[in-house]
DNA sequence: ATTATGTATGTAACGGGTTACACAAATAAA
DNA sequence: TTTATTTGTGTAACCCGTTACATACATAAT
């Protein structure tokens, strides 16, 4: 591999015009520009970036740490933020955490010793001790970790309650709901607006929430429970739609048609629910703005070291398709 | 963020001995251990990862590149390869190159700047040239890219033949295949197997073979125009687990009934096959084993340097679903 | 007693860039 | 003409580790 003392030579010039060549900084002479860029290209010259992020500090590196690579939203969040990000030149890196403290930390340990530049996370579990120890920007996605970090979320509640509404408005008489592991944020919110819908109806029981820990499998086995225990049940909210999907498998399992005998709502918009057979209706996030705004936000923290707190709240939809609509 | 120096300066030593603490190298008193120990938890110090690598040219950080991030045969295969190389003391990151010759080289540029270790690439556009600008070990996985290259696949022609005479054994009379883009190796070696067991049919027409670029979407719509077409079709081998659902949705929208009216295989045992109704049935790939093993592989080479092109080949096995079998 | 070996630690060069600073020449302003 | 400013380029320090080499003492071998 050149390095810039080969290209110094090479143009006959020293290395510090080369890196004025290379960074357009500084005065230097247009003839000398071009040859340096002749050395350059001749010797087909890369400047190490390792280098470069010894001495600035930067690698113009981000990260994204997801809990759960294998449920679809995370990979469409990704794209988002992969795509903002190498739009603004940033090498965009995933890493998985599974939702474990330690290989969360064992990832932000090895990602601040690279120095990456930022980084957006999804998480339940850090704390705020954790957080104290890292020195880079940080936006939390998905969820809400702190009160001083930036967020961008979307409207849970509402979106549960719109969801709750929406069962009953079709004529649901018992609805359960499928809510995920409870130390995450949104499934608090979730649960929120599911409750403030049913809390009061006489049929209400405090055994229609089950949680399905935002898998596929707990949540088929769940409601596989659920629905013997209770065939009374005529609607499910579920909380995310990968557990929808469960929903669905484990009702077409005990031979419930749907949407006829059990209509059942997710929330996410994964395409993954659009799919499969019947499709899923979802509460909608914007998926990828979402991703795009929060890599928007720390490239903004990133390079405004006075930064302000933002947290951006999106709107949810409802997206009707088959398994609470009659099919045509 | 503390330096070597200052944790030296604390534990009253050099900057050598505390390095040699660090590395557990060259000899160091047992007690001048314990204070730089005291000193570097005192300080809460990590060794810049940066410096480093800018010495020793290493990262310990290994990529896998794939190309579509949205198919879960590829975060399945990423996790086989997170573990193994977290396992080894490597950060892994994984890069989604949408099979874009520019994202790719992009990627691989950037990681080599940043002195990546060793690369694990999922690709059908790169290059032979590209590949030489590659100075850094890399190993070939799922597709084969170059002869020269170290590569992990499964036995593909095999595993389509397998899946096509077990359409016939089921009873099948008329068989077609929806393959992926024609550039990839293993859509070839897939319609290859295909073909040696239905060219010589006096059924088998060329318009049964249809491209379903990998995509659902495509595949579902590629589906829907063969089965309109071809209404005598009761068997499809799809080249892949994500196409292979969109068969399925193609033919339940069409009012088929599955497996009755038609039997659906895939390619890949993907876990979304069984999360959907009805299930599909799949020639599976040990998804999980390969990426460990193209980790494995990878280390080896980055650590000896005179390393011999392996190429593993593993065997695929029919998993039987609901999309062939009858429901009990 | 002399030499070889093992133990312990420090100094300084090195990796490949960036940039503060110095210096010189050319141009502009006083 | 003198001084200030702009243009152009080079030297060397710096970023933060690692390690070759030097040095010194203790112990073992000859």
């Amino acid at each position: 591999m050149p390095t810039i003392k080969d290209v110094a030579s090479l143009a006959g010039v020293s290395v510090a015009t080369v890196s004025r060549v290379l960074n357009d900084s500084g005065y230097v002479n247009h003839e000398t520009k071009q040859r340096v860029n002749d050395a350059i290209s001749t010797l087909n010259y890369r400047p190490n970036n390792v280098a470069r992020s010894l001495f600035n500090g930067r690698s113009q590196m981000i990260a994204l740490l997801v809990p759960d690579i294998m449920n679809p939203f995370f990979p469409e969040l990704a794209r988002a933020v992969e795509d903002f990000t190498k739009q603004n030149d940033y090498t965009f890196v995933l890493c998985n955490t599974d939702d474990d403290p330690e290989k969360e930390m064992h990832y932000i340990d090895a990602l601040q010793q690279k120095s990456v530049d930022g980084i957006i996370i999804v998480s339940s579990t850090i704390t705020e001790k954790e957080l104290n120890q890292v020195k880079v920007p940080i936006v939390a996605l998905d969820r809400i970790l702190s009160s001083n970090l930036s967020s961008v979320t979307v409207r849970n509640r509402e979106g549960a309650r719109h969801a709750v509404k929406y069962l009953k408005a079709l004529g649901c008489k018992r609805i359960a709901h499928i809510c995920g592991p409870e130390n995450v944020s949104n499934t608090k919110d979730r649960l929120s607006g599911y409750l403030d819908e049913v809390k009061d109806m006489d049929w209400f029981l405090s055994s229609y929430v089950v949680t399905g820990e935002y898998q596929f499998d707990s949540a088929m086995a769940a409601t596989k429970n659920l629905l013997i225990n209770h065939p009374e049940i005529d609607g499910i909210f579920v909380a995310n739609d990968v557990m929808g999907v469960g929903v669905l498998k484990a009702a077409q399992e005990l031979g419930l048609r749907i949407p006829k005998d059990l209509c059942v709502i997710g929330f996410d918009g994964i395409s993954l629910g659009d799919k499969i057979t019947p499709s899923l209706t979802t509460i909608k996030q914007p998926i990828y703005e979402m991703g795009t705004r929060a890599a928007e936000i720390l490239i903004q923290q990133i390079n405004d070291p006075v930064f302000t707190v933002q947290r951006e709240e999106f709107e949810v939809t409802l997206l009707e398709r088959e398994s609470t609509s009659v099919r045509r």
